[in-house]
DNA sequence: CGAGTTTGACCGGCGC
DNA sequence: GCGCCGGTCAAACTCG
């Protein structure tokens, strides 16, 4: 957040900079331009608060979500361990999900399971170890379960699921025949507006279309919205785990160094929905406008 | 007419 | 062994 600060202490004294020069050429007086200065640094002070303010209230809820995330995750665990049935939990998806968060859910087996365990992770480590979950935004009207993820898909099939009401539609990635990485396609539940895409292997391929990529990244980041941090936080734990997950959206050619540290690419997505945020926002663009404006006319005057 | 999609049937794993 | 469920297949269908 440092980092946007500095920016934003740039830009203003840019500002401020520019006006002092205008002033300079027009030859006024130095009280005004020192009243200016006072007035811009007082307004840049305040929008600097204002920013503070609202990384606090960004932290406290991120920390919060991934609190109830954590704890989600705990519970889930616990369900499946805990009680003595061994019928597989409908929450398939959260158990290959936890798994990729923290390696293999090593929960606390009993004697007898361990055998069974031991087998079943040895056939399943292979597989969970590509397995990603990505999150879309799309619009709610939208009906079809396309994801616009840079390859080309073949659907195969399409199923109504017991855990959600919405089809879950299976892929095979048509880019080469001899790449094997399947992709289910499935609306949350929680919010119909949300498309679950589930990556089972990693492509022997390059993308197909780099442009395309790029107009499904600008796509994802600009529809994005009020979706895309909740993603980023939760899928944050494991995309630090596996990069190629939802970071391959974002910053596809970041991808390359898996021990990277992650913390400014979350900041740097953090800024750029904050700015996308503040852009969208009516209140804040008939106010910005009206500010420049202000300015604009305020110059006029004193050139005048 | 070919490529892609839809959809019901089928298969295999798992719990009871 | 039976039933449930998710995943896959393949014939029918649609569209450009």
């Amino acid at each position: 957040m440092d980092q946007y600060s500095s920016s934003l202490v740039d830009t203003s004294l840019d500002l401020t900079i520019g006006i002092t020069r205008m002033r300079v050429e027009e030859d006024s007086t130095t009280t005004a331009l020192v009243d200016e200065l006072k007035r811009v640094n007082a307004e840049n002070k305040k929008l600097s608060e204002m920013l503070t303010l609202m990384c606090d209230n960004y932290n406290v809820l991120r920390k919060q979500l991934m609190e109830y995330v954590n704890k989600s995750n705990n519970m889930a665990e616990r369900d499946q361990t805990s009680p003595p049935k061994k019928r597989k939990s409908p929450a398939r998806d959260d158990a290959v999900s936890s798994a990729v968060v923290g390696g293999l859910s090593e929960s606390s087996s009993t004697d007898q399971d361990d055998q069974y365990l031991c087998k079943k992770q040895r056939e399943e480590t292979v597989v969970k170890e590509k397995v990603s979950r990505v999150y879309y935004k799309t619009e709610a009207s939208d009906t079809t379960l396309v994801v616009k993820d840079g390859y080309q898909w073949r659907k195969y099939g399409q199923k109504v699921t017991r855990d959600n009401p919405s089809p879950r539609a299976y892929f095979k990635c048509a880019c080469a025949p001899s790449c094997s990485v399947k992709k289910k396609v499935q609306r949350s539940v929680e919010d119909q507006s949300v498309l679950v895409a589930t990556y089972e292997g990693e492509h022997n391929h390059p993308m197909p279309s780099q442009i395309d990529s790029n107009n499904g990244l600008n796509r994802y980041i600009s529809l994005g919205g009020p979706v895309a941090p909740a993603a980023a936080a939760s899928n944050g734990s494991y995309s630090l785990a596996k990069p190629v997950t939802t970071v391959d959206l974002t910053e596809s050619k970041k991808v390359t160094s898996p021990s990277r540290i992650e913390f400014p690419e979350v900041q740097k997505l953090l800024v750029e929905q904050m700015a996308s945020s503040l852009t969208k926002d009516p209140n804040f663009t008939a106010a910005l406008a009206a500010a420049v404006t202000g300015r604009l006319y305020q110059q006029n005057q004193t050139e005048k």
